[in-house]
DNA sequence: CCTAAAAACCGATTGACAGTCGGTTTTTAG
DNA sequence: CTAAAAACCGACTGTCAATCGGTTTTTAGG
């Protein structure tokens, strides 16, 4: 899942806001950037196409939205981007956090702590499907 | 960090031996896959040139090693491609790890967990600097 | 209906960068 | 000094994002 410069922008764009179409995102990105609406309209394709953005017809232009959270995305990421590197009889994900951990402050750590407690006892609640 | 196939297979390959030249990675090598010798020492080049790999002159050959750990290795990995959707006003890269967890089962869940505590108390015993 | 404008779609070009090697230069051991 | 080994250089291919001109499709109004 890699993504280009203008890709990144215009994802992080759409976290931002509920919906917009090309125009509305040209608009947006041609104060601080430039680029025809040609070039946006290709980029949000190929968000569409990756799966990254979602479309509907509104009128007569799409309108997008993202197709996942940013952190479900940022999840999917670590993962993909991760998995070449992690052999499995090892845990090494688990130690890259701890790896990623060094360069959080004290505060930080406390909070990846809680919040994975937190996720834990939300799993609990869920209860038996797992 | 954008690595290639061939270079993320030579990577790994360096996580399981202490050292090796050009001529040692490409017997290895030519195995699996196949390709020339100068294949292979352009990706070392490569991979030295990013500094993941370390080199010496041991008698007429460079005898290359990796530079970095795994865990560290990942770990910066995970920063790389993270920092374009982080925003620093939030804890994004916190909660991705959750959402990553979403991935694993109670077992390397409990693990995280413990190599957490583990990292905080090392962390702590190293003491006055931060 | 018809049609002009808006949007979508297609195709081509450019620029990075990895994979791949042939060929040349440099180094080294004997 | 020299032959072989290794390093280095340059070129070509393939992939993919950025970019945008030009064509087709769609749609809202008259």
């Amino acid at each position: 899942m890699i993504l280009g410069e203008l890709e990144k922008l215009v994802l992080n764009y759409f976290w931002t806001v509920s919906g917009a179409d090309a125009k509305q995102v040209h608009e947006y990105f041609s104060e601080q950037r430039g680029g025809s609406l040609n070039t946006i309209q290709t980029t949000l394709d190929r968000l569409f196409k990756k799966g990254l953005l979602n479309r509907e017809k509104i009128g007569h232009a799409f309108r997008y939205s993202s197709a996942k959270s940013r952190k479900a995305f940022i999840g999917q990421l670590i993962l993909s981007v991760t998995q070449d590197f992690v052999s499995s009889d090892e845990d090494n994900l688990l130690a890259a956090f701890v790896s990623v951990s060094s360069d959080l402050d004290d505060q930080q750590l406390s909070e990846l702590e809680a919040t994975i407690l937190e996720y834990e006892s939300k799993k609990a609640d869920r209860g038996s499907k797992s």
